[in-house]
DNA sequence: AAATTATATTAAAACCATTCTAAACTGTTG
DNA sequence: CAACAGTTTAGAATGGTTTTAATATAATTT
């Protein structure tokens, strides 16, 4: 449970203005118990629903593209039409279920160590990232 | 070299009518040295240069799209606003090229075997694919 | 605490990749 | 060749995301 001076806090220490809707996406983003996915229609849903409060689109967009710049969130690459996005920003992999278009976390240790024996001169790497799609087993 | 004759075989076999604007597209996409990466516009713009000959958008993504079914081509996973599709459709995974907004192949050997310990319930394993973002090295 | 400045929010419009529509066209089959 | 099913097409529609420029709010200065 962080509280809301906190999230004032630490929205601040980004220099970030806490403003009334950041301090909303906060409370919505990180006050649970387990990380989770969300696309940003997800979201606006969610402050919708859950808080009850108006918040305009391009705002959420605004705040989640700082937050991601910011490392508070990933965003995961998936060939979609959206974007998607993880509250679970340690070094981890997804499982994407093609036919819920629903995203599952991968630890580490289910996957192992990725070690690329390849480099490009002049180009460092800056992510490496599984994507594990599913399909529905019908045997 | 692939001879129109046999792209005509070759859509024929797969349950595709030889239309004088899938033998081009084929004729553009299989008819290189090496396997590339394209998106709709790129290939669009081929077509148009290359070529020299009108095509419609809509016709582009429907024969793409009718490809990548029958597992001619490879879509490639990012979070970009537009698709990436491969014409090399062997196991393989890829560096991005953040800024330049390029792909480039990596072997199975420069990434090494991955072995998901992880398996959902009616759920099967439809694909593996690993993306390994590349930053400029401003050290 | 008021005034000033810098930053953020907003609704609406714009953007752009992709998909849809429905009419015209073309390849295939008998 | 006739008939049918599949394909192409231009343009409209869709939908996620970004931009715009006016208004509002937070921070800083006086």
């Amino acid at each position: 449970m962080t509280t809301t001076i906190e999230f004032i806090n630490k929205l601040r220490n980004s220099g970030l203005r806490p403003t009334k809707q950041r301090i909303k996406i906060c409370e919505v983003l990180f006050n649970k118990e387990t990380t989770f996915h969300f696309t940003i229609n997800d979201l606006v849903k969610i402050i919708e629903t859950e808080a009850n409060e108006k918040i305009s689109l391009a705002t959420v967009y605004n705040t989640i593209h700082a937050f991601e710049k910011k490392g508070y969130l990933k965003e995961i690459p998936i060939d979609s039409n959206q974007s998607y996005f993880d509250t679970n920003v340690t070094d981890h992999h997804h499982f994407y279920d093609i036919s819920e278009k629903k995203l599952i976390d991968l630890d580490e240790v289910d996957v192992g160590p990725i070690n690329i024996q390849k480099s490009i001169p002049g180009k460092k790497i800056k992510s490496v990232e599984v994507l594990v799609k599913l399909d529905t087993d019908n045997q």
